[in-house]
DNA sequence: CGAAGACTTGACGGCGGTCAACATTGGTGG
DNA sequence: CCACCAATGTTGACCGCCGTCAAGTCTTCG
């Protein structure tokens, strides 16, 4: 199920004459290699981007350094989405790993949604439950420990990269690092290492050779205060 | 500017006959007590509310009784808008003060939007505001310290309130009590008391009587770490 | 006026941050 | 293919911000 380009945002099952028409705004791929920063907080863009393969993250930058990574980006999710409507944005994005980028003309793609109010409704229910994601990592760091913060990380990606047939076993290619980590949960690298060292101690997960593999799953849930109907809610 | 009924969401100028269509959607006002919950998580509804008077709050409440309250809602906020896309919300509302709510019919405002598609435009790019809102918080309680995040809620609320015509020399009605800033920003009760001596015995801020006051608006905005284009951003 | 809620203040503790040294990994070029 | 160097991760010592608990004061409102 490789999600092709605006797929995910447009919703699970478009028809097959806009799945085309879709693939027809598309001008192409693009190919940038880890670290490249995608798109700076403020720029304007007359190109919208989807992630079609690889990983990437969505973060802010304070004036002194601090940074918060507002999400991970994974293949097929939207990156720039909201240059639809806006014509900047307030977060930057950069790959993670390298990646392959599917790039929409702006006004183009704009043009079609416009005269599409099927498919506008379906961006409207996109960003909302985007607006839904951010409530519910507002309570992860408001709210919960480190513990159960990193708990539920791994979980939300087992979780989503599980819907994209990235899991076997288990166990998934995970290319962040520990400061990723604490630029995500609001903790630091070296907090997150003990907390991996805890957690593999117990026997719930390792972490080696950029792959996660979830040893007790029930363990790791509990750990993690959530339940299964909190897992499933993890639509993207 | 007093907001009537749905203009915040609909954007900043409607047509006259637009605003007379919406008016006309509006079933009636209902009021409600301080404290009363107006909306609970989960639930289903088929009425769709916005805040006409007095202060509310959307918040999370864990199973264990952790709350995290999400945003402080003032005047002209609306309040479960997204149930026009979805059957349930993820998160509950709470009424502040005495509250004077604007009722609308689901199905027949759903009705309207799906046939006017400026108003649906609209719709989208308050979503999208609302994860941007979502994104900004989560940089505060990711990675800012108690004494910013205070310092910063004062001053959004300040700029709120002065859209709306609600602050008198600096000074304007504070309803919070130190538990909701508490669940607001991540921290206990008592630390925001602490935090609030301090911000007081530097000449910041005062609150009293339910009253806040800001005595040094340079320093407040220095101590929050903001710029006066974060401010005016405050758009809500 | 009485009671419940809200705020303040102090003592104490712990979760997580800081700093630093060291180990390990991985990327790069010779 | 190896050697080197930078990035990343680990670990320990120590610290401080903020949480917890509790007692006491102040407000609010019936």
């Amino acid at each position: 199920m490789r999600p092709l380009a605006l797929y995910w945002a447009i919703g699970e099952g478009p028809s097959a004459a806009t799945a085309e028409a879709i693939t027809g705004l598309k001008r192409g791929h693009r190919l940038l290699p880890a670290r490249r920063t995608i798109y700076r907080e403020g720029e304007t863009a007359d190109e919208i981007f989807t992630l079609f393969d690889g990983w990437a993250f969505r973060f802010k930058l304070m004036p002194d350094g601090r940074r918060q990574i507002l999400s991970f980006l994974l293949p097929g999710d939207t990156i720039s989405l909201p240059l639809l409507r806006f014509d900047r944005l307030h977060f930057s994005v950069q790959a993670l790993t390298a990646v392959s980028l599917c790039v929409f003309d702006r006004a183009g793609l704009a043009d079609y949604v416009s005269a599409h109010p099927t498919v506008a409704r379906r961006l409207e229910v996109f960003f909302a439950r985007d607006a839904a994601d951010a409530d519910e990592r507002l309570a992860d760091l408001g709210r919960r420990t480190a513990r159960e913060r990193v708990a539920r990380l791994a979980l939300q990606l087992f979780a989503r990269l599980r819907r994209r047939s990235a899991v076997q076993d288990s166990s998934f290619d995970f290319p962040l690092r520990q400061q990723h980590i604490a630029d995500a949960l609001g903790l630091t690298a070296v907090h997150v290492s003990r907390v991996f060292h805890a957690l593999r101690g117990e026997g719930l997960i390792v972490v080696e050779r950029n792959r996660l593999t979830i040893l007790d799953p029930r363990a790791l849930m509990k750990a993690a205060a959530m339940r299964q109907s909190d897992l499933d809610s993890e639509m993207n």
